[in-house]
DNA sequence: CTGAAAGCGCTAACAA
DNA sequence: TTGTTAGCGCTTTCAG
């Protein structure tokens, strides 16, 4: 059995107590036995137990992260390390751990959510995705519990606090690089449309064709689950249109390499025949062929960020509701090309 | 404040031990009163406080997860995302919740384990990874805290419950794949010469040489912290020899990719140029270009195998260590080819 | 089969 | 500034 508060306290000749005051840094306290106490813990090895102080505390110093259900290979996208690095970052200087959930269906995803929260094994919970009637959410809203999203929520966008980037913009900015570049067909490639992030991702797309007098058909949209089957046959008839894209704006890394081998298996060369730009920058894009323009998301300032807030929030419950935008910026690399002007007849 | 047991006790009309009985499916209880608080605790929303529960029986039924250090970028291989599946899967079947733990540099993550420990957060530990003179496993060891390994330990092999598979037969019967199509020089790229797997993984490779009466020359074996910079002048280095490899063997599919596009940055075409295979099977492997012919080492077996072992070694701590092979098999597909009979002068 | 009571290790009034 | 004393919510002897 470890050490405890107590012995620590006759040790040094104290009240429990004080001990704990020495471990709080509790201002009133003399100098003289704080460090008296201070080397009886030392020298006893002694660790608070984080069970005990929760339970007297009623906290639990521990913020739950929720990741997608696994029934979708989207899960080993490199995003999540990466987010889950930036949370850890922050929640180990303030001295809070992180407890992990993932499932397989949603049904047992919200299963594991709610007995995280009943349980009182966490004080607030981060939603790694958004995606619109997520039951989670909802479970969490109802139960006034803290959580953030890192995403942007369905609705009620400015009762959640919710960390994201500016993905509209984001789209329009890649996508304006493509335009300034020639491009005038251009379609766009992404996952579910449940999911905000791809909804957004589009939106920047449809905005800066619209800006541009480009035509935006529905043709030139693709959503897949991921790849693979379908994607294959869709990516397909993108070529069979009368006017063919010459971009493509892809919603996620991981995608497009899936999307750059498939063209080429169609004899589409990238960028020579068709220009090709997408959103995350892990670091997978940088080792592709052609390494990828891509919008660069700052995943890791979204994982820390995420972590600031909600530790703010569950400190105190009063917190306002806040929405950070974390800035993206664009990684120029060798997807793309400037459109060869087209010789008339 | 959440109902607790003594409310439901009251409203039961039953003393708080009698409830605590039923919430442990104690045996000797009537039916009728079992019923009549089960009735009670539905009707109330009662959940058991884990802090409580655990407080009481100084146990936590939380499972930690170290993950490397986040230095390299390897961190953002989906092979994490993977275990952590798996190690999902069995910890939430079992009911224990999962700490996940990661930490930039080596002794911010020491730093992070200790904590865990000392502040009684988890019952036991699984390391994602296993290299030479890791001070967190030492720590562990000297501790004498549950843990078990995703891999194979550096040392003490025997006394450490790991959960692997077998690298060095993996290692051998791709490079038999390649050895059957008829390449005689073959290479080897793997990273960091500490980390146990490479290791393994690169003698199954020597063996297969060996049995085959195939030379393997140092200058045949590169390891590369991650590709990029030093990475490129080492796969170069390659095919300025006087015998160029025909084959790549190497240690990850994310490296493959890498080593995929700068040989073809070189000119040489994979697999018509150069053969190439690899290990673990990630999902990109699938989606690459040429897919890639790799072992299968079922992650999420491996995951799933060590939260088991875990959970039984936090029960019982007289459990023997053990070791767990998970199968692998071997994905044929299109990354390798058939050596061209070489016509002579 | 059930209840009373002590205690898990720590914190936080309230006194002193 | 420090000690005393009640708990936090649950489990677990020990009686009955």
């Amino acid at each position: 059995m470890a050490v405890t508060i107590k012995e620590v306290a006759k040790a040094a000749g104290v009240a429990p107590s004080t001990v704990s005051r020495v471990i709080a840094d509790h201002p009133r306290i003399s100098p003289a036995t704080k460090k008296r106490v201070k080397k009886a813990m030392k020298e006893m090895g002694y660790h608070p137990n984080a069970n005990a102080r929760n339970l007297a505390n009623r906290s639990t110093q521990s913020l739950g992260v929720v990741m997608p259900s696994s029934a979708d290979k989207a899960l080993q996208n490199p995003f999540f390390p990466e987010v889950l690095r930036g949370i850890s970052a922050v929640a180990h200087e303030l001295d809070y751990s992180m407890l992990l959930c993932t499932g397989e269906t949603d049904e047992e995803m919200l299963e594991a959510v709610k007995r995280m929260v009943f349980s009182n094994r966490t004080d607030g919970i981060i939603l790694l995705y958004s995606q619109v009637d997520d039951p989670i959410m909802e479970f969490l809203l109802e139960q006034d519990f803290p959580f953030v999203i890192v995403g942007k929520p369905a609705a009620r966008v400015d009762e959640i606090t919710h960390v994201d980037n500016d993905n509209i913009r984001a789209g329009k900015e890649i996508t304006n690089h493509l335009i300034g570049m020639g491009h005038e067909c251009i379609a766009f490639i992404g996952g579910s449309e449940d999911r905000i992030v791809t909804i957004d991702r589009m939106r920047g797309y449809e905005l800066a064709l619209e800006e541009a007098g480009l035509p935006y058909l529905d043709e030139y949209r693709i959503h897949t689950e991921f790849l693979k089957s379908g994607g294959r046959q869709a990516v397909h008839e993108l070529f069979a249109l009368p006017k063919p894209p010459t971009g493509i704006v892809i919603a996620d890394d991981l995608m497009s390499i899936g999307v750059v081998n498939m063209l080429e298996e169609f004899g589409k060369r990238v960028p020579d025949d068709i220009s090709i730009v997408s959103f995350n920058n892990v670091y997978l894009s940088e080792i592709t062929r052609p390494p990828l323009t891509t919008v660069d998301i700052h995943i890791h300032g979204l994982g820390s960020q995420a972590a600031k807030c909600l530790i703010e929030k569950v400190k105190n419950k009063e917190e306002p509701s806040k929405r950070i935008i974390v800035p993206f910026d664009i990684k120029y690399r060798s997807s793309t090309k400037a459109i060869k002007p087209q010789l008339e007849g």
